[in-house]
DNA sequence: TCAAGTCTGTACCGAACAGTACAGACGGTT
DNA sequence: AACCGTCTGTACTGTTCGGTACAGACTTGA
C-alpha cells in the first residue's frame, strides 16, 4: 500500500500551508489529507498526539526560522541600521510569500489561545527584545529603543491584517517601509 | 415551554461575546445555546440561516458602532486634534473592554474570509478614509495623510495582537497613546 | 533471503457538528 | 375569552470531526 514517503520536515511544511490558508481548526485532517496528499496514517505516525502535535511542530518550525534569520541577526548586530534594513527585507519576503499569515498571531484568536499560550508570547518578546537590542547598539536610549521596538511589531502585525484584508501587498510594503524609517530615525 | 423572552439586539451583543472568545468557527450552537442561554429554537428563529447570518447580524453590529462612534465623528472634525484624542479614547476603551479582539480582523483569517471579503475591506477603509480626512482637516497634505491613517490603524490592530499575546493592557494602551502621538506631530 | 522496523492506506469508532421539525407557551388584540 | 402571530425548548436528522486499529508495503541490515 504504502507509496509514497516523506520526511516530517516536509509534512510540516505542508501543514503549514493548509493552517495558515484554513487557520487550525477548520484545517481538518480530511482537508490536510487531499490538500497535501499525506494520509491519515502517515499523519498519526509523525503526529502521535494528533492535531495538538501538528500544530507544536509548525510553530515550531516557524520559530526556528525567525529566531535563525531575524532575530539573532539583530542581537548579534555590530550595524544596527543594516539589521533593520536586513529585518525588513526578511519579514516582507517572509509574509508577501506565505498568504500574508502569521501563524503565531493566529494563535492569540480562539481556543487554541490558551494551549499555545507561552510559546506565542515567547515568540513576540523574544523579537521585540532583539529588535530592541538592536536599536541600542544604534545608539538609542533604552525605553526610547523598547518603546520603537514594541511600536514596529505592531505595525508589522496591523500591516498584515490590512495587507489581508485589502488583499493586497503594496499596503503592507508600505507600511513595512515607514516602519524602518521610524526605527532608524535619530532621537528628536 | 417559552420562558425567557430576548430581542434580537440582545441576542447579537451576547453571540459577539462568544465569537470573541471562540472564534466563528468553535463558537458551536452547543457553546452559543449554554453560554447565552438562547436556545437553539431562537437562535434560528432571529437567525434563518444560521451561523452565516448570526456572523453578519454581528459584524453589522460592530460596523454600525464604529460608524456612529469613530468614522462619523472623524469625517465631521472641525477640531482635528480633539477627533484624534476622542479616536484614541473610544478605541482604547472598546477593545479594553471586548476581549481585545477585533472582530473584523478575526475574519481576515480561515476559512470565512471569503464570506465577509467585502465587509472587512469596507470596514478597513472607513476608518483608514476617515482619518485620513480628519488628519487633512488638521492641515496634514493628503498623501502624508493617507500614509499616517494607514500606520495607525495598522498599528492600533498590531497592538491588539500583542495585548493577547501579552495577556496584558498596558502594551496596547501605550501604542495607542504613541499612535495618538504620532498623528498629531506636525509635518516635517 | 529473510527478519525487524518504519511508514502508509483504509476501514472504522463515538462524539460533536449545523440545521430541521414541530408542538407548546406566551403577549397583544379584539 | 378566544385567537393569532411571535417566540422558545426539545427531539431528531445526516454529516463531518478527531482519533484508533491494523494489515500490508517498503527499506534496511545481516
Amino acid at each position: 500500500m504504502a507509496r509514497t514517503v516523506l520526511d516530517r520536515s516536509d509534512v510540516v511544511r505542508a501543514l503549514a500551508g493548509v493552517f495558515r490558508k484554513r487557520g487550525f481548526e477548520a484545517g481538518s485532517l480530511s482537508v490536510i489529507q487531499q490538500q497535501t496528499g499525506v494520509g491519515r496514517g502517515s499523519l498519526y505516525h509523525f503526529f502521535p498526539n494528533g492535531k495538538t502535535d501538528m500544530a507544536a511542530a509548525v510553530l515550531q518550525q516557524v520559530s526556528d526560522w525567525f529566531e535563525d534569520r531575524i532575530f539573532t541577526p539583530l542581537r548579534l548586530a555590530r550595524n544596527a541600521g543594516e539589521a533593520i534594513e536586513a529585518m525588513s527585507r526578511e519579514v516582507a519576503e517572509y509574509f508577501t510569500s506565505r498568504e500574508r499569515v502569521c501563524l503565531f498571531a493566529a494563535m492569540t484568536l480562539g481556543e487554541e489561545q490558551d494551549t499555545f499560550a507561552d510559546e506565542v508570547r515567547s515568540y513576540f518578546t523574544d523579537w521585540v527584545d532583539a529588535l530592541a537590542a538592536a536599536l541600542r547598539t544604534g545608539g538609542l536610549p533604552p525605553l526610547e529603543a523598547a518603546d520603537r521596538a514594541v511600536d514596529a511589531v505592531a505595525a508589522i502585525q496591523g500591516g498584515l491584517i490590512l495587507a489581508r484584508a485589502y488583499g493586497d501587498d503594496a499596503t503592507f510594503l508600505g507600511i513595512v517601509a515607514r516602519t524602518e524609517q521610524r526605527l532608524l530615525a535619530p532621537t528628536q
